[in-house]
DNA sequence: TTTTAAATTTAGGCAAATCTAAAAATTAAA
DNA sequence: TTTAATTTTTAGATTTGCCTAAATTTAAAA
């Protein structure tokens, strides 16, 4: 039986492969999940052993197949749990993740399966990201960075790739929200920000924004 | 910050409370919860510190009124989530148990409030027991047990008072349902044991699982 | 290439929640 | 009302997950 803290590791480990490829390193995780190196240390033993990770002294962890396969239910529950605290209880976007972040620990297959046809098999989360499908593929993304889009182009936001509380209160008060319509007038080569217009009023934003500012076009 | 195994002690202690009035022994809260006594009298000592009980040495316990109230809030969430289960994900009601156990853990005000209101303030869960408002008062119940009926008198099933899996299977090979149609048609004096029709079918159950059966009187 | 800095691991401890075995208190029985 | 049985508590250990401080290894700088 997997524990709530190995779990939580897993997901870490997920998430910081994603952002690097390679190994993910001790202090790394230790600044994830706002603990001490030491503890990772402890930690990776353990996960070594139940053969979750692959661990080389001093050279960092990576998922094994298993610990993969796990960390991305995790992930996939979180998800799922979003998208029914934000369509079904009303919750706004910026109110979930706490939340999630207990249910995602909640154990029975049978729950997030019905859970995901209840919701009727939602492809992202509220924030934008790709839920996994139950054999743990995840969707190809239809959505691209704002900071991505050329000059004259828009869509709409779909999501954001970052959650914290910070960034979604200052999209608050941009009003930008999930489906509001974006229209880039201007890109700044100086230092990438852009001038957009937000609902056709316009705005100036920096680049750190609008690379985790998820857009669909039309 | 009050953990989990205090939660499922103090959710013992409240049950237990309900079926015998006055204090509740070491030895009962072990056994309901599977453990043995000197770690009961470990946590007996974590919760009275906590001023979560009131207890006496060697004459046993009782919740304090802090303690009833957090223990009636986890009865509340687990009835709250086995009515979501059965209702919007279609989980048959023996099967919603081990989850809930789980569910009803998860810290959010917010959450347990929008549950209750998306579920449309349910005053009973799946098994016929009573949910406590967020006030913390119990519906006034307006059932019976079976065994409570006199002779000639009819009703329908609308819960039961035990929820173990083999009582549960058991009905289930009886035909017994919620909604089902029960008339009395003999009670046995020398076993308190009950002739019954079910849907009209005859049938002989014992005093046993008359007592746990909750039938709704037209 | 030696020295210094940074990252990582080890050693030793702590709190929570459990256990076993033994002691103490209470209750029931002779 | 002693004695025996039962219940409850205490003492001492164990596991998990975390910590601090010190040692070790690796990487970077002089």
């Amino acid at each position: 039986m997997i524990t709530l803290a190995e779990e939580n590791y897993l997901k870490a480990i997920l998430k910081l492969s994603k952002n690097s490829e390679d190994s993910v390193s001790t202090n790394a995780i230790a600044e994830e999940l706002d603990t001490k190196p030491s503890s990772v240390t402890d930690m990776i033993k353990k996960l070594t052993d139940k053969q979750m990770i692959d661990y080389v002294p001093y050279r960092g962890v990576s998922l094994s197949k298993s610990g993969l396969k796990k960390a991305v239910e995790i992930v996939r529950k979180h998800r799922l749990w979003e998208v029914f605290l934000v369509t079904k209880l009303q919750f706004k976007w910026d109110e979930v993740h706490d939340v999630a972040e207990q249910l995602e620990h909640i154990k029975s297959q049978k729950l997030i399966d019905a859970l995901d046809a209840y919701l009727g098999y939602p492809q992202q989360d509220p924030h934008g990201e790709p839920i996994p499908n139950k054999d743990g593929q995840f969707p190809k993304s239809f959505s691209k960075r704002l900071s991505e889009l050329e000059k004259g182009s828009s869509g709409q936001v779909v999501g954001v790739s970052q959650d914290n509380q910070s960034f979604l209160q200052y999209l608050n008060s941009l009003n930008i929200t999930l489906g509001t319509s974006i229209n880039v007038i201007q890109k700044i080569d100086f230092d990438d920000s852009l001038e957009i217009t937000i609902n056709n009023k316009s705005a100036h934003i920096s680049n750190d924004v609008a690379r985790n500012l998820l857009i669909k076009q039309k």
